[in-house]
DNA sequence: ATCAGCTGTGCAAGCGCTTGCTCAAAATCC
DNA sequence: GGATTTTGAGCAAGCGCTTGCACAGCTGAT
């Protein structure tokens, strides 16, 4: 280690503060604040001195102190339902992702399907954000919007009147898989819903019902199962009863179960059966058979999110937007034609 | 909407602070601070009284002012490279609620596996946060020990000398792996290897050495590829020439595009060759055949990296320590006996 | 020379909360 | 009953930063 050609024997431990900064330029505190938050008041050269002292001992502005004086925090709250769920990584990434492009950082929390966690959770991070974006939600209303009174709420995943939210439908991803299907032969749909209170369950429902209508399709609902693995393995006895040809599942998990479940019942997928899924996982290609699905824009909602939250923070006044995503059809292994029956 | 009997004509959407309450119950600030932080020190009438007050008007303490005055901010900061790599999901989840059950909110943010990021982050999470999880950090020793002296810090899966880490070794795992194929007739064992630099390959590299050396088994270290399923699919070519009878893979995705490429040429798994992976991620029992793999336990690892934290923050002197977790075997369909060659 | 208008900088008042210290009243002791 | 301790509460000084306002020194128009 060199010795220090002089000032104090060492780097005090202490982080850097812009008093510290100050006395070394010889300016006041004030000047050095704006050095940094509004550089064109200060002089070129006592700027350029500030900046420069300013990195060489590494300082970084106290959050809590800004925080206090300016009443913004800089942080963005992320509620999840479950970040184990593979429908949100991608999600959560991209609204990271966009959160910290904007100079905001982004505090994760999920709530366990709970919602009893999640109205604690909303009502703790109030103090600590700036605006928060809720996936799906499983809150009522009313606590939401007592919410979104003290800080901007963006929904994904939820629409809730006079709120901004952004939706995936699976409208065109399930209308461009029944056309698929009725191409191939099948005549009828079998639909596993997931939980039947939530949003994206609802939506399925409908759009299926509408796009059987237009094909003349039929259409049976079974369920609700658990969107997991074993949902789906118990689904597939359900389905194998109905002698159904084509299935479409809540999620790509439960369409893995129901492959699964199929699989062992003796049902080739897609010999004698056509499994699909929902959200296109990441896992969704990996597979064998590869799982034929609707793919969501979780991505495109993440970043989206955080658009319209930070719009808000701009521009307080803004009317509130419904943003709706559309989904798209991947076909892969796990549909095929329908066989004649023996 | 009923008629307010009397107070306030509206709820004043400013949030309540402690003066608020303070002036309402008729006592000072102070007296009404330590309700909160110190109630024994407050009699029980008047925290009763203020602590109805605080409930019914929905106080939440305001965490800037809290933090610039305490010098905490309840809030710990996990670095992670990709989110959406399957690996942390499970581990983001332990360490979100190990915290959040400790008082403590979680910032979440991802590197990219970029090292210039990773730094960047590091030094401004420093005033964000009361300390750090860093998860597999690609950065070298030199940075990460300059932020440590400032907040403590907990490396996952990477150690420095010095410093408190704790990593999931696969020795157990490949142990149980290799004695289970040995038992299944294989003599040889193809590693298919992931990023050359990271501890973890380097940990897989040398066990599986190790315990091939033990059972008398070849071992061929293939690679480096990368850590994906078009990295398998590309692994494949190499295991098929090699006619290997049984293949590890630095991770399950990688395991799976090895699968995926292996019977695109012509090759059965596992009757020809058997394929093992690593991390027992979410899908790796969903496929078919399902995964055989060595199963981390990075739910633990998330949970402790956070207790060490905790530690740390709670006694500040403590010598830093180095925890090691064992990784498992599970055997599934993708692995089984050798088959005698034609 | 005079004065208005800039520019660049400093002053000082907070932001809401914590906490060491002070102090009055009540409880305890001898 | 007086001295001492205990208890409960308030005062006030910050924590580090932002920001409205004041002001000194220039510039350039008059």
């Amino acid at each position: 280690m060199t010795r220090r050609r002089s000032g104090p024997p060492s780097p005090s431990p202490t982080t850097a503060s812009l008093k510290s900064i100050a006395d070394e330029v010889g300016v006041s505190i004030s000047t050095v604040s704006r050095a940094f938050t509004r550089p064109e008041l200060i002089g070129e050269q006592t700027r350029n001195q500030i900046l420069s002292v300013a990195t060489r001992v590494g300082y970084q502005p106290n959050r809590s102190a800004r925080g206090l004086a300016t009443g913004r925090t800089a942080v963005l709250s992320l509620l999840v339902p479950d970040i184990a769920n593979p429908f949100f990584p991608p999600l959560v990434r991209a609204a990271e992702n966009r959160a910290y492009s904007q100079g905001y950082a982004v505090l994760l929390a999920h709530t366990d399907e709970h919602a009893e966690r999640e109205r604690r959770l909303m009502r703790e991070m109030l103090s600590r954000v700036d605006g928060l974006v809720l996936c799906s939600p499983r809150s009522a209303a009313g606590p939401i919007k007592e919410i979104a009174r003290q800080r901007p709420v963006v929904l994904v995943n939820r629409a809730i009147p006079g709120m901004t939210s952004v939706a995936c439908s699976v409208d065109v991803g399930v209308s461009a898989l029944m056309d698929h299907l009725h191409e191939l032969g099948h005549r009828g749909l079998v639909y596993l819903s997931g939980p039947a209170s939530s949003w994206s369950d609802k939506d399925k429902r409908s759009c299926v019902r509408r796009h059987a209508k237009r094909l003349g399709m039929t259409v049976d609902v079974l369920g609700p199962f658990q969107p997991s693995f074993d949902g789906g393995l118990t689904a597939a006895g359900a389905v194998a009863e109905r002698r159904s040809t084509a299935v479409l599942a809540y999620d790509d998990v439960m369409a893995l179960g129901t492959i699964r479940g199929l699989t062992e019942l003796g049902l080739d997928v897609p010999g004698s059966v056509s499994v699909a899924g929902c959200d296109d996982v990441m896992f969704a290609g990996m597979t064998m058979p590869a799982l034929t699905t609707i793919a969501m824009p979780n991505e495109l909602a993440g970043r989206t999110a955080v658009d319209l939250l930070l719009d808000q923070l701009a521009s307080p006044g803004r009317t509130p937007q419904e943003v709706s995503l559309s989904s798209s059809f991947v076909a892969r292994g796990s549909s095929g034609p329908v066989r004649r029956t023996a």
